[in-house]
RNA sequence: GUGGGCGUAGCUCAAUUGGCAGAGCGGCUGACUGUGGAUCAGCAGGUUGAGGGAUCGUGCCCCUUCGCCCACCCCA
């Protein structure tokens, strides 16, 4: 092993099959969400400190971020979430805005965590929200958006599960139990770990936590009751909207989710892998109205969601999801360079065919045949051309097609007609 | 931040209790001096992640360090 300066830890290398698939996942973000109206936006990718000590979480402001002191002594961060910087960006346009605005983005963030399966410490996430509506029909066609994507890249309802849950419904249920108010974060957490902890565990930690064994045991009862979501008004809507919008099959009550985070304030979902290996939600997102006026702007109602790459090309690639042919050749045709004499003759031809919208690699230098059709095999290109001393004689050029392996000689008029016309053949053999 | 596993050729991996570092694939060259894929022959490729220690002797044992993987923590 050479002495190669090692990457920084937790960073991802895009080399081009890897690029290749980014940039398909990408298209389709980006087709599923301006399917909905939704618009793609783009925050800076560092931010000052002071914006994520306003409401993020402890863990990730002190622990997670990336801080730097820039030139001037300023305290900077690689944003490590997207959420502050677009309460941000529509408090300084809020008398501008039109309202609902349905805005998403793809692009990197920083976290420094322990790397693991499905995490890196530079990772690329899929927000989408909309804000300045309240509706549980908004939060599902927000949902929607989601479980459209899902449906798009082939992971079935059979594989991937959208579950769903309502604070406001939680929180009337610790009231109805008696859990002082301040104590409803805390049981919220509670609930949350109660996939991560075995039983026994996890009603010993209730305990812990201040909870009595009666309100531990009334939550438990809350916890396995599929139809509490008929006592929520909110909830009894959002299922509606769900089936109007074609998309039951992905969603689904579950009263036990109900997401750590402090700032949600209605609805509540993350999707979760059925035949889980991955034993996480692999997305999380919910109704959080509080979040614009805590960041100073004005109140705005508002519901979205994350989703990070890392897991989701795991999941792809898990079920086979990935097209095939994402690494296309680089171009359709190489043109050979015969010698040094015939080198710029092949220039011109080549150009020719670029001309005429025909992606074309030229061998940038002389060199044995053998050597530049073997290359022209090895980037995929379907056709090669050849102007050697006979060639060049008359005015010709060799066009093959590397598929059949049949070849013609032409005049360069022709050129160009004859490689197109075995672009359009099928690759037989 | 805590705990565990693993680093051998470009890639996938071998190497007997601690005793000459190997194979397949890939690469290059040639068979075939103006034609790729297939076949055959040959060649190149390594400070065994790095540094230190114990030993007559280490890829293998001990320590340190870097990296990767897995789980915990956390999940915006």
């Amino acid at each position: 092993m050479k002495s190669i300066i090692q990457p920084v830890q937790g960073t991802h290398d895009f080399y081009p099959e890897d690029m290749a698939i980014r940039t398909w996942l990408y298209g389709i973000m980006r087709s599923v969400a301006e399917s909905f109206g939704y618009q793609e936006w783009e925050a800076p990718l560092i931010e000052t400190l002071d914006l994520y000590a306003a409401k993020s979480g402890e863990e990730l402001v002190e622990k997670q971020s990336y801080v730097l002191t820039d030139r001037d002594g300023h305290r900077i961060t690689l944003r490590p979430e997207l959420t502050p910087s677009l309460a941000r960006m529509i408090a300084q346009r809020q008398e501008r805005l039109t309202f609902p605005v349905r805005w998403w983005s793809f692009g990197p963030f920083w976290r420094h965590e322990r790397t693991q399966k499905g995490r890196r410490r530079e990772f690329f996430q899929w927000n989408v929200d909309m804000i300045g509506a309240q509706s549980p029909e908004a939060d599902a066609e927000n949902v929607a958006v989601l479980a459209t994507f899902f449906r798009r890249v082939g992971l079935g309802p059979n594989r991937v599960i959208i579950y769903v849950n309502d604070r406001r419904l939680m929180n009337a249920k610790f009231q109805e139990f008696g859990i002082a108010q301040d104590l409803w974060p805390v049981a919220s957490g509670w609930i949350d770990r109660k996939a991560k902890m075995s039983p026994e565990a996890w009603l010993a930690y209730g305990n812990e936590l201040g909870l009595s064994a009666g309100q531990i045991s009334r939550l438990q009862t809350v916890l396995g009751d599929s139809n509490l979501w008929q006592q929520s008004q909110e909830l009894g809507r959002f299922f509606k909207a769900v089936d109007a919008l074609g998309i039951s099959d992905y969603v689904q009550y579950e009263p036990s989710i109900i997401r750590g985070l402090l700032y949600y304030t209605g609805t509540v979902f993350e999707a979760w892998e059925i035949a889980g290996d991955i034993k996480r939600s692999i997305l999380g997102g919910g109704r959080y109205d509080n979040l614009m006026a805590d960041v100073g702007g004005e109140a705005l109602p508002a519901v979205g969601w994350a989703m990070g790459d890392v897991v989701m090309t795991l999941l792809l690639e898990k079920y086979g999801l990935l097209p095939k042919d994402l690494s296309p050749q680089p171009a359709s045709v190489l043109v050979t360079a015969f010698d040094q004499e015939r080198l710029l003759a092949s220039y011109r031809i080549a150009t020719e065919l670029r001309k005429a919208g025909i992606a074309t690699a030229l061998y940038p230098e002389p060199a044995k045949l053998p050597k530049q059709f073997k290359y022209a095999d090895k980037m995929g290109a379907r056709v090669t051309l050849v102007i050697g001393p006979d060639e060049a004689a008359k005015g010709q050029v060799t066009v093959k097609d590397l598929a059949s392996g049949t070849q013609q000689t032409l005049t360069q008029a022709d050129v160009v007609a004859a490689v197109r016309q075995i672009l359009v053949s099928p690759r037989a053999r």
